[in-house]
DNA sequence: TGAGAATAAGATAACGTTTCCATAGAAAGT
DNA sequence: ACTTTCTATGGAAACGTTATCTTATTCTCA
């Protein structure tokens, strides 16, 4: 079946150590000799056995990261996951993926078949990494190169990547401000998770600044997707004092928020102003055409894959966590 | 670092032998030696090393099937993506996702790393299987295991799981006549791919039924994404006759619809009717939430992993080809 | 011209498993 | 009592690589 180093050095008419020498380029092979073993490793098709040279040289990976994500239907991770492959395939290096929707034991048991899978770093997508199992996260980060996207645990150096997402809420907020518009509805996610207590914190920090009180009517918390926008935005909808501006916590959210509003025969931006959060693709093509604060997800990606990259090949980290500054872009939906 | 066998048969006071004996149920091992090895095991937390028993058992594999994926934007892959990692997960498996969104050479690559990485079995979702690759897939589907979504090699038995496309289309069409449309507008993708031949083959067919014939000004080629969508439509807009209704040949590519027929106040339903082709998970959030053809992606998903199991595991398939029929979904974009 | 360096290449021992073979006592059938 | 079968065990080969060691040739500089 398999074509071994052996079948090439036989076809070169030379050793197997010296075939090994080229394919590593570890020790002197004239030039005669790369030329016969060139043609050889062509003609046979010749592959190395990766377990053959993971078996012997440990430190010669698997080439290969794992990455947990929460959820596909999360627009945000196949965005940050094209990056991640753009930059990994430079590299040679393959994803595995996991998807752990389903709770929290499913992390660990992931996690477990990664590590029994030699993965040589694993990547947690934001609300991986909850509260509870942060030690265990730094535990393994011992073991594997470990990064976070979009979370942080505190008092820990696990390397991250991350948006400034406070930053980004405050500028969506100033921007709706700034624009006229005082009571500004909020549907944010779910407080247990880094991102949205973050963005919570940028909205009360714009508001404040502009001496404007924090209106607990104009707060929902709805599951972050187009459904939750939805729900979030009728709820808005039905007040006496409705907002005349709203901020979703995500552009999926936004896209929920746009349906509730045109479905009742609102317009968007004429009725109601609102902005989202990520820019992730989608927002460009959806009618109206979505302002939202831009994390970055495709960079986002890249600068993942960059940064697994050293500390797989345990180069230097200039910083252990990159924050990107998200930036406001301003498309259809606000005025 | 890393626990061996040998420390466990030692600390066992036993033969590796008989440590591998236990590890795979194969063999008699006594009560006393099981006694002894599971504390080992127990004690030294030992795992063994998935490398040498990939080297010397070909046949014991690492639980992976690689994916290829021609792109990510692509919100049918994602569905398709979350259903078969249900279903592989059951079984242990995990996925090695790759985009191979860069073109043809960088196909050939990626099969060539997932066979080094000794992977299961490999999927190729449509359009990675263009005309000049059919052979190789054949070859390769000699090697491993592979199987194809939504696309097909004729006079090949390669396995795939595929909609009726022709069917779903007719479906299509055939309702927006029934509403009363005769000029229909078709967004169609590219012809040198499967799915959307196919779906040109139906389109044509439910016209031939009702005796219209089709009208070349009614039909756009256009990138299968919401870009092209929203070009396509703008173009019929443009049309002195424009057609009443439109066929989009994705989802995505009816949101470019949506986008490009709002923006210039027309309505939908009122002013022009829309279906699209998939039903994504988005199709039901957009405003006006889209009428759709269900081709049951996240199910597809789940066949693909059952099949992709079944394969692996040589059991018999009852079918080497699984055809979804699709459904005609109404939802608000048609009258 | 001779000694040390640079170049080139092969034999062989690892790496951690599983499988094949050999051995041997105990149970069982004749 | 004597073979067969069952239970139990360990030694050693194999899987496909890379690394270490050894040997042999060719340069290079004094």
């Amino acid at each position: 079946m398999g074509i071994t180093i052996k079948d090439v050095a036989k076809r070169a008419d030379t050793s197997i150590t010296t075939v090994s020498r080229l394919m590593n380029k570890s020790g002197y092979v004239s030039k005669e000799a790369k030329k016969r073993i060139d043609k050889a490793i062509k003609d046979l098709d010749y592959k190395p056995n990766v377990m053959a040279q993971g078996l012997i040289n440990k430190s010669l990976s698997m080439k290969t990261v794992g990455i947990l994500i929460p959820d596909m239907q999360n627009l945000f991770y196949p965005a940050i996951l094209t990056g991640l492959e753009d930059e990994l395939e430079r590299h040679g290096y393959s994803i595995f993926l996991c998807i752990t929707n389903r709770g929290q034991d499913m992390e660990k048991k992931y996690i477990d078949t990664l590590l029994g899978k030699n993965v040589d770093a694993i990547i947690f997508a934001a609300a991986c990494a909850r509260e509870n199992s942060a030690d265990y996260l730094v535990e393994l980060s011992e073991k594997v190169p470990a990064l976070l996207i979009n979370d942080y645990i505190i008092g820990s150096d696990i390397c991250s990547v991350m948006a400034d997402e406070v930053g980004g809420a405050y500028k969506a907020v100033t921007y709706l401000l700034g624009l006229g518009h005082t009571k500004i509805g909020f549907i944010n996610g779910n407080a247990d998770r880094t991102t949205y207590r973050q963005k919570q914190e940028g909205y009360e920090k714009a508001l404040a600044v502009n001496e404007i009180k924090p209106n607990n009517k104009y707060l929902m918390r709805e599951t972050p997707n187009e459904q939750g926008g939805y729900k979030g935005a009728k709820k808005f909808l039905a007040l006496s004092d409705p907002p005349t501006a709203i901020f979703a916590a995500s552009d999926q959210m936004a896209i929920g928020v746009i349906r509730a509003v045109l479905e009742v025969g609102y317009s968007i931006p004429e009725d109601f102003s609102l902005i989202g959060f990520s820019n992730i693709p989608l927002a460009a093509e959806v009618y109206p055409q979505l302002t939202t604060i831009d994390q970055f997800p495709y960079k986002t990606g890249k600068l993942v894959g960059e940064m697994v990259m050293k500390m797989i090949n345990k180069e230097d980290l200039t910083q252990r966590r990159i924050l990107i500054e998200p930036k406001l872009l301003i498309r259809k939906t606000c005025r």
